[in-house]
DNA sequence: GTACCGCTGGGCAGATTGCCCAGTGAATAC
DNA sequence: GTATTCACTGGGCAATCTGCCCAGCGGTAC
């Protein structure tokens, strides 16, 4: 589970440049091949490393306003409301949080204008029985791992 | 900007085996290799695709609680707190948002107690008068783009 | 002392990549 | 109507990388 220092420089090169190969790696790395296939292997079945899917950009897809949606759930709608927001393309992300029957929403829209039909769609349903939209102006940090896979690699014991 | 059909096709196909190369997704989608490869150039230079960086996991990392943070900002620190906050390792993304000198802050932490220590990090510093605290339990509905890219590849007119 | 484990450094065949080309069909410009 | 542009096809090429194998080496655990 915990990484080392060889594991997060590997997560890292991966992370500046993504199309680089397992040998090129090892090269850079001062490391030989199998060493890095192995890391890699290990880090994907821990699922430290969960996939090297595309990053899609939201906006680039004429989707450029994200919104954060709290919802408040009748008691026992829970199971209800994931079904109904998964079906919403514009719902990127649901978080069950702390507070009674609270959900976080992750939205996008094509517009702020959009953004009203989407609110619609998503608090059309009975489960739901109030919701608080705030709207997202700018993302000084966008989503990011890379200090964490540090400090954690930092803190963990080299295994050679 | 807008993607179409075939776009949609590959960003999906992509999604589901990240580790496929060109030349299979041509055979699979039934076109010419020179066409995926120029279709995949043009999404990436739009800015569709950002990148192919390895997904990694928080809690396999060792940091399996995540929670969000709203902070108050003291007018015209804004600058300021998110340079404090781009030092955090555990701020994994951070969010202006409507309503006045408010941010949204996405944490991770080892455990419950490790997480006042994050906290207690976060709003060391000047400009953050206020910051209230929501703990996830949940993620129904993980960071997800597939619905949203079919729809925008749906909604898209064919380039043939 | 012995077994285990991770790393090294090498080799191999097979597949893939990046790059090139000419031809075709459709839409657009003139 | 004709010319141009554009995306796609289908093919070929050398260079590279991958997946897989092996023996050897140095620690560590028992």
């Amino acid at each position: 589970m915990a990484i080392d220092h060889l594991d997060g420089r590997i997560i890292v090169l991966l992370a500046q440049e993504p199309r680089i190969g397992v040998l090129e790696m090892s090269r850079r790395l001062g490391v030989a091949r199998g060493t890095v296939q192995a890391r890699l292997d290990r880090l994907q079945s821990n699922g430290v490393i969960r996939g090297f899917g595309p990053q899609v950009d939201p906006a680039a897809l004429g989707y450029p306003v994200t919104a954060f949606a709290t919802l408040q759930i009748r008691q026992g709608q829970g199971t209800d409301v994931r079904a109904h927001l998964s079906t919403v393309p514009e719902v990127l992300e649901l978080l069950t949080t702390t507070g009674s029957g609270d959900m976080l929403c992750r939205l996008v829209a094509r517009s702020n204008a959009d953004l009203q039909r989407v609110i619609d769609r998503v608090v059309g349903f009975d489960g739901i029985v109030r919701a608080s939209t705030t709207i997202v102006m700018e993302n000084p940090v966008p989503l990011r791992i890379i200090p964490l896979v540090e400090q954690a690699a930092a803190e963990g014991r080299d295994r050679d």
